[in-house]
DNA sequence: ATGTGATTTGTACTATCGTACAAAAGATCA
DNA sequence: TGATCTTTTGTACGATAGTACAAATCACAT
């Protein structure tokens, strides 16, 4: 049976959602550990009890939180590669790949507000905290995406083995997650000419390097054609 | 006064610098946050309250693991920096002013055991973790270092706006900490045709690949010229 | 050998952690 | 209204955290 909707979900101040978000926001930035159940109960005006009501655990919470995400992000990025994989020019194709992979980790991968970006730099930290719930649930629900992208980018270079297309999303990852963890750093680098927070500049920034990163020649692992630069290592 | 230093140094066991490699081994891993004196003191051996003697606090023990290794580090940097700088060939000399940036961070950038790796993955959890020492003596210790590397490739892409250039060294860092974070995602998605955990392959790919990011056009901020692909975004 | 300073050990203290659970409060419908 | 289910609150418990500190031990010059 289907109630009216706005009577019971608009009414009530939804004291889960409230833990949700702010549980998200504080494991973005403090990353799992060093945040406690207190601390996102007191930030969502809840009570620390109805933290073990709503998810049971700390690590169910966190669960959850990717649950939320996860899908619809994923989702969306499938819709941008196949509209990506139908351009034609190859070099525009390469684009619109990158394009597709970035834009719904900073923009909203859902629907919840403040966007993707602060779900993707939980992840980032997540992943440098070697979180095992988040290594499981992230392994199981963007391989498959990984794949799909690393295949596409394939097509659209073929000359490029595929170990170095891999090796060069896996830094395009790197770079996309560094880029939401300390945007500051670049504020301070440049002297203040470039927003690091900018979710836009960073987007075409970062389409920008990586689609030339990707079009760079392809490490020929047997005979190093050309001549590399030797430098000194001498202490 | 100086003492013979082999009956000094190698007979004794050094708890302190027991102490010191098993924390960052541990930091290195699993955070600041998530490893306690305790799990330190036992890995190496030691009684926990021989931390607090050499060390006072957690923090201070962080403290002295950045001491130990930033000097040579950048020491190190510098040297291959100037190194490059000399490359005659604009092409050759970029290429060698991003290995003298990422070669240190993986090899050895000091005389101790284990290398530099080590230590470049600590500092990219710490950094996620936003931990505040760490925060502190890098912002002090390793912008100078930056901005003598944003320079000099400026210097060498003199076409490129410094903006741009930030933004591309901002992206290095990302992968480069990325691809000690999480090597085995690379042995992964490649399935196992390449070994994520080599360095010299990892130091490879992220120079060719970076060396084409520099050299990628500039992003023109007033009048986009290239025709952009346009993906639907609809949902 | 012995005294002295450096180091290691063992233990204890307080704070805070995740979580459990009973009671209170609120919502829903006959 | 009263019964029933859901949600929130308050409190408590055991475990573990960082750190302090006195006692024990070690290294070594005299």
């Amino acid at each position: 049976m289907i109630r009216k909707p706005t009577s019971k979900e608009a009414r009530k101040p939804n004291m889960r959602e409230a833990i949700l978000a702010a549980a998200e926001e504080l494991f973005a930035i403090n990353g799992f550990n060093a945040v406690s159940v207190r601390d996102i109960a007191h930030a969502a005006g809840a009570n620390p009890g109805s933290v073990t009501y709503h998810f049971k655990t700390k690590d169910g919470l966190l669960l959850e939180i990717y649950r939320r995400h996860c899908g619809p992000m994923n989702l969306r990025r499938s819709e941008l590669l196949a509209a990506a994989r139908r351009v034609r020019d190859l070099q525009d194709r390469l684009e619109a790949i990158v394009r597709a992979y970035v834009v719904p980790a900073f923009t909203s991968g859902s629907d919840l507000a403040g966007g993707g970006a602060r779900f993707t730099r939980l992840r980032a930290v997540m992943s440098a905290e070697g979180n095992e719930v988040a290594r499981k649930i992230i392994a199981q629900t963007f391989d498959d995406t990984s794949h799909a992208f690393i295949d596409a980018i394939h097509d659209s270079l073929p000359h490029i083995p595929r170990t170095d297309i891999v090796w060069r999303s896996h830094f395009l990852l790197g770079a996309l997650y560094y880029s939401l963890v300390t945007p500051d750093r670049v504020s301070r680098l440049s002297r203040g000419e470039a927003d690091g927070g900018d979710a836009a500049s960073a987007i075409e920034q970062l389409v920008q390097a990586t689609v030339a990163a990707f079009q760079a020649p392809p490490l020929d692992h047997a005979a190093p054609a050309r001549r590399r630069p030797v430098v000194s290592s001498k202490t």
